[in-house]
DNA sequence: AATTACTTTTAGATAAGGCTAAAAATATAT
DNA sequence: ATATATTTTTAGCCTTATCTAAAAGTAATT
């Protein structure tokens, strides 16, 4: 029962994103870590599964509030604002995705819907401490890194498993793909964060690799192999 | 990022209700909880912090979803599915509380607001689990029953401190008001639910209260003693 | 029973966030 | 360099949830 006008609380939010602003910044931040480059109208649109012409009007209102710098046809960037802005939904997202699978018997497959609802949730101690609650976790199920309160991003060296030669061995730290189907499948073939993987071959045929995992040998294919982060050991 | 034509879940979620309609729900449970004849349209525009001609417009919109019956200048009554939809936000209210004070250490008067946010989380499994991982409480942080998943709600026998006569003594079991102004000033008397309260004297002036608390004497305003649940001894 | 007061509804407006279709700008290809 | 294709923006419309002001209904009072 929110009400602008009398509820300090709700005033205090209503001066921040809100939700659908914040699911712009947290795509163009995403799209911020693979290219360089001003993001694209079109990219966004895309990303958020929108129209173009709702990502211009969007874009503008971001510009406004000084999270993104925008000229038409020219793409956008994320200011240190916008940057720091989005690093704090992404932080909520995974600290919420660890909440679920270590206290709340989700598997990692199952997250992702629910936290993309939580990371919207507006209150600086529940995050705090939740973070202290999960004792200071830095990465989340699949992986990918926590950001810290300030944004800052310490992300860990990883190659894909399909860079890896033969007799090489690694160990799986993340996936590339976080889509329930990809993850299932990794379930169902056991493999997990922390797995160790040998390639024992690679067919130069269709780029699929022979591993092992657990004394098991297993073929996967090129498209599995270009979605497993591993660590070389 | 929802998107309401490829995502199953966002599709299921957009087939319930909005958080405006939650809200709304929410709102004419709790009155009813107090009188059993319809909600006027006045009471909830109140309740809710809003316009009278905002609750009519809603009203009419619940009442096409089924989940009130609706009759022009007479009021609202929750049908058996609006009731079970409110209760069911109302026990993800009281669990989210529950967490917020048990695991991640918020005091009683801190909770309202973030669980405000909270109970709009679309996500059975979540509840349930979060529901289990408390060790399915009976009651929130401030003494209110939760409803079980069913939404039936077990009301506990309370009466009004101020209803106690000298001598007589009762265990704090809950909260009329829950503001944190109220909450904060129990605090500081030392009052929690538990507590065992002693009547030593009545006022008939002002009809405050003499009472004892942990073997020190305290005087509380009739204002205080009406906003106290207590259970007879 | 008539007047006044209060409550509720209606009508019309606004703001956010989305859409389609058309126009404008940029990029690509001949 | 010109024509074609693609991307981006603009313009106008829709829906949800609000609001204000006016109209209509109900209740209370003389």
């Amino acid at each position: 029962m929110i009400n602008k006008k009398n509820n300090i609380f709700a005033y205090l939010i209503s001066n921040m994103f809100t939700q659908s602003e914040e699911n712009y910044l947290k795509a163009i931040y995403h799209l911020e870590l693979v290219s360089t480059k001003g993001i694209s109208t079109n990219a966004i649109a895309k990303k958020i599964e929108t129209k173009a012409s709702s990502v211009t009007d969007m874009v503008k209102k971001l510009s406004d509030k000084k999270v993104v710098v925008y000229k038409k046809y020219k793409g956008v960037k994320l200011t240190s604002l916008g940057k720091k802005t989005a690093a704090n939904i992404v932080r909520k997202h995974r600290l919420w995705e660890v909440f679920l699978v270590e206290k709340l018997n989700f598997s990692w497959d199952e997250v992702h819907e629910v936290a993309e609802q939580l990371e919207h949730i507006k209150s600086p101690k529940l995050i705090n401490q939740l973070d202290a609650f999960l004792d200071f976790p830095k990465q989340d199920p699949h992986g990918d890194p926590i950001p810290d309160k300030e944004g800052n991003l310490k992300t860990i060296e990883k190659s894909l498993l399909a860079t890896l030669h033969k007799n090489e061995i690694g160990i799986c730290v993340g996936v590339n793909d976080s889509s329930s189907e990809f993850l299932q499948f990794l379930d169902k073939q056991g493999i997990t964060i922390g797995q160790e993987i040998k390639v024992l071959d690679k067919e130069d045929f269709d780029n699929s690799l022979s591993i092992e995992i657990d004394q098991k040998e297993l073929s996967i294919s090129s498209k599995i192999a270009n979605n497993l982060y591993i660590q070389k050991k």
